[in-house]
DNA sequence: CTGTAGATGCAACTGAGTTGCAGAAAAATA
DNA sequence: TATTTTTCTGCAACTCAGTTGCATCTACAG
């Protein structure tokens, strides 16, 4: 584990080599997303950071920022509110994370990402083509219940 | 197709069976919702029905109290905005008798409403059972653009 | 060290949805 | 039909997530 000192300048780097500056809001915003074990909102980002005195609009604005950098991604679970998870580097030689369905559970409301093997969509063509698949049930967790 | 009239008094009696009060709000309301071949939301019942002049709040009561009652099925299709579709009792030809796949066009926001012949989805049991379908791309009047 | 593109704070705004309450209208009843 | 009871509606004010315009500030390239 790297001092802080150090940590803060692993994650201006980068931050620097997505094309985006980096201050103090976006360092500890990455940081937290990355250190979180799911994806959280806007809300859960603010008291996360109690440290950090930012406006509301600027974490959003940040939140925004990462995500069209590709750093965090941003989810759509159903409930109103946009949720951000960390992007984690795949094995991908492109290095780019692909989206991926993801399983909402309708139980304990958890985020089962999945692959496109798990999951097998057809739909017929003449009625569109898919980008992004999200299928809500119960997960593994909560199945037998 | 039964008089005007007529109609209006059959809505009526859709209501009383499931113990709401024959309105106008509510009898229009239903009618629209029946007659559309898609999930409205609040925005475009409001839209949908000129000559009713009811207040925003009354509409939104009056969707939610339709969705108790279980006269129509409230979707949330990930766009934040609830939507709304006539659910049939008996599972009639034409009708919408059990929930069913949907996909969001991420280009116009139309939604297309798909049966389980349409859409196959196969997820492995191990990571959980699927309850509700939704996918997110191009609809088909937008997927040759 | 400096100029500047990019980031921030602030305040005002949007848009979906909710709520408290008084008055209005269905339905029930007499 | 008239009266009472119950439910619904209109209004206005509110919440909550998120956005935007703009003046100011700052990270960082040169």
């Amino acid at each position: 584990m790297p001092r802080r000192k150090q940590r803060t300048e692993d994650w201006r780097q980068v931050l620097r080599d997505a094309g985006l500056r980096g201050t103090s809001a976006r360092i500890e915003l990455l940081e937290l997303l990355a250190r979180s074990p799911r994806p959280l909102t806007h809300q859960e980002a603010v008291e996360g950071l109690p440290q950090v005195e930012t406006d509301r609009s600027t974490l959003f604005r940040a939140l925004q920022d990462l995500t069209s950098a590709g750093l965090v991604r941003r989810l759509d679970l159903g409930d109103r509110v946009w949720r951000y998870e960390r992007v984690v580097a795949t094995a991908d030689a492109a290095g780019e994370a692909v989206p991926h369905p993801h399983l909402l559970c309708v139980d304990c409301g958890n985020i089962t990402c999945l692959t496109d093997d798990d999951v097998q969509v057809k739909l017929p063509k003449r009625l569109g083509t898919v980008e992004d698949v999200l299928l809500k049930g119960h997960c593994a967790d909560c199945k037998e219940s």
